[in-house]
DNA sequence: TTGTAAACGAGACGGTACGTCTCGTCTTAAT
DNA sequence: ATTAAGACGAGACGTACCGTCTCGTTTACAA
């Protein structure tokens, strides 16, 4: 067995090279097709040298998933809106969804993120954690608050409520399939809700 | 301008090498590792030369989307059972089709397949026409034949019936979020047709 | 094991590509510090990719030896003046031999075969048969002629009386112990002679 | 102008930190191939930081020129024999050097040597002042000896002679030309002293 | 304050895969 | 049946990154 090569010293790590990473992996996703951000090309637009990237992230997919989750984690909260109206709400954050996916940068971002998680399980994993879930639990909560006044029956649980909202959109974007525009994302919020009506 | 590279005569195209190289793009992308799915490889296993390749495929992605638009072509037929259920018939395919997603073999062709897409935007539009939109008419007809009976409502087309029934199924699978069960299948299936239902 | 990579096919080998190679490393090696005729460098000024130099030689030293050794090879005869008068013959060689290490392009380029030779045990042989065996020859066979005129004794062989002739000079040149002289080239060539003179 | 890096305060030296630098130097060039003698492994067989050897050494090979003279130094004298014979004493001395140049020891720490001084100049001159010079000096004393009793003529510098003696010795070693054995060793001392006999 | 420990920027290392390009060889379809 | 156009295998080539390494410097901590 090879002498197990010690793990860097977390404490002595450079704030600023950690920060100059995740930035210029989010800008040269967002800026150019993927295949084309490279490590190399990540180091030299943080000012980093590669051996630094190597010593913190195993891989390119690691910086860009990590980059992703900061971003994410740093972006506010995720709480759903509540007017007592679940279709209404729904119908917002679908909006708002569809927008984001009309934005290039942020396409890009999520094109990314997801190639990395079909080629890495353990990124899959991550990503899970750092940012399905959360989400998750937004959702879960508006749910909650919907089941209490009615809207909802019992016998859906949040993660089922939660993929008959959104997956249509995100399945629409990924296979190209159709438009994404705002009457759609009524149009789902107004099935979803159906759906998930008590009998 | 360049003096525009005549294109290959089809009419003398090799049908042993195209053959071996789409079989031989299907059982690596099996096999290993997508990124270990190299042209180089595919070159060495198909006993074919990469130029052999290069002539007739733009790309790697190329030759696995084709491999498997052939493999879907040749695959039979893609269309619904008809028991005059709708929910009962569409839980059989949503049951068939978490049954393939939880083969390995499956499952990695399927991850290569959506990466492929994900980075050309050509590939993406071909993945639609030739395996997405046969599959969109076969539900199509399904859904036409329940609309028939008054089991679907007018309001809702083919496309946002094919996403209520299928993308929670592709969501869950490629984010990891939840077991791919029978059960859920049918849970699927029951959400979809009271989304669907006449008013 | 592993699967033995096959030797590059030599009948296919780029002749221009190996020719620019071993240019390239000696310009190199004659311009700039030795640390920094990389093979990357060399690589780069020939116009070839690292791939092709890692195909044909096993490291940096093996391109600057094959390099002096085909310069050696090309550069013409190495025989030896024979004027008749041993002495003087061998003072013109030794002044000549003297100029060249004056020259700074030479003397870098010496400098490099000696450390590598230093450094690689193999490298050492290769250039005792390509470099040195033909001086030695020539040594040889003007010492023959020497010897059968009387003018050098039946008990010295030949490597023996050339490194008497050349040793102090290259020693000089190495150890940067004094000068590099015409005078002293001379005075060398007058001591190597009396040594050898017959009893 | 940058602050100008204030030198090191060498009274504060860490004479245990010298010392070991110094030793595990030598002992890493004795036992593996010199491009494996690194600041890295030295400082590391020292148990020394990488900052304390760059902070009074300038290079890797100003530390084994440190450690070789060092170990001159501290190497007792080098005077010649004189039992009145100069080719015997010569002898003696030659068979001496054969012996050490035999010994893989002493021959890698000057394969480094030799290797440092050909790649830096100031090197070269350190050797010179510090190796060499004691060595010429006490062939020198013995050389003016045999003068004084006839053996020597007047017309050769100590230099000159000295590179008489040792160079073919150092010559063949270096090149590998030929066997370095005691009978040779007596024929450099023979030959040498016939160049050197008055007129 | 010195020395240690370890992260850092720089960049060469040896190597893989890319996509292009000769080469001869072998197929194929039009003479 | 012959021929010639051209697809084929093989594989060398230039390019671009890979992930690792060593260098020499810098920073933060310990004695």
């Amino acid at each position: 067995m090879p002498p197990a090569p010690r793990p860097p010293d977390a404490a002595r790590r450079s704030e600023r090279a950690r920060t100059a990473v995740l930035e210029a992996a989010l800008a040269l996703t967002a800026e150019r097709p993927y295949p084309q951000v490279t490590v190399e090309a990540v180091a030299a637009r943080a000012g980093v040298s590669k051996a630094t990237i190597y010593r913190w992230w195993p891989s390119r997919g690691a910086v860009v998933v990590d980059a992703l989750a900061h971003r994410a984690r740093t972006g506010g909260d995720h709480a759903l809106p509540d007017t007592g109206e679940l279709e209404a709400d729904l119908a917002l954050v679908l909006r708002a969804i569809v927008d984001e996916l009309a934005d290039e940068t942020w396409s890009s971002l999520l094109r990314a993120l997801t190639v990395e998680t079909l080629l890495d399980e353990g990124l899959r994993g991550q990503v899970l954690e750092t940012i399905f879930a959360p989400q998750l639990e937004a959702f879960g909560a508006r749910f909650a608050a919907a089941r209490a006044v009615g809207q909802v029956g019992e016998g859906v649980g949040d993660l089922e409520a939660l993929e008959l909202v959104v997956a249509p959109v995100f399945h629409r974007w990924q296979q190209g399939s159709g438009p994404l525009t705002h009457s759609y994302a009524d149009g789902v919020a107004a099935r979803a809700c159906r759906a998930l009506a008590p009998a």
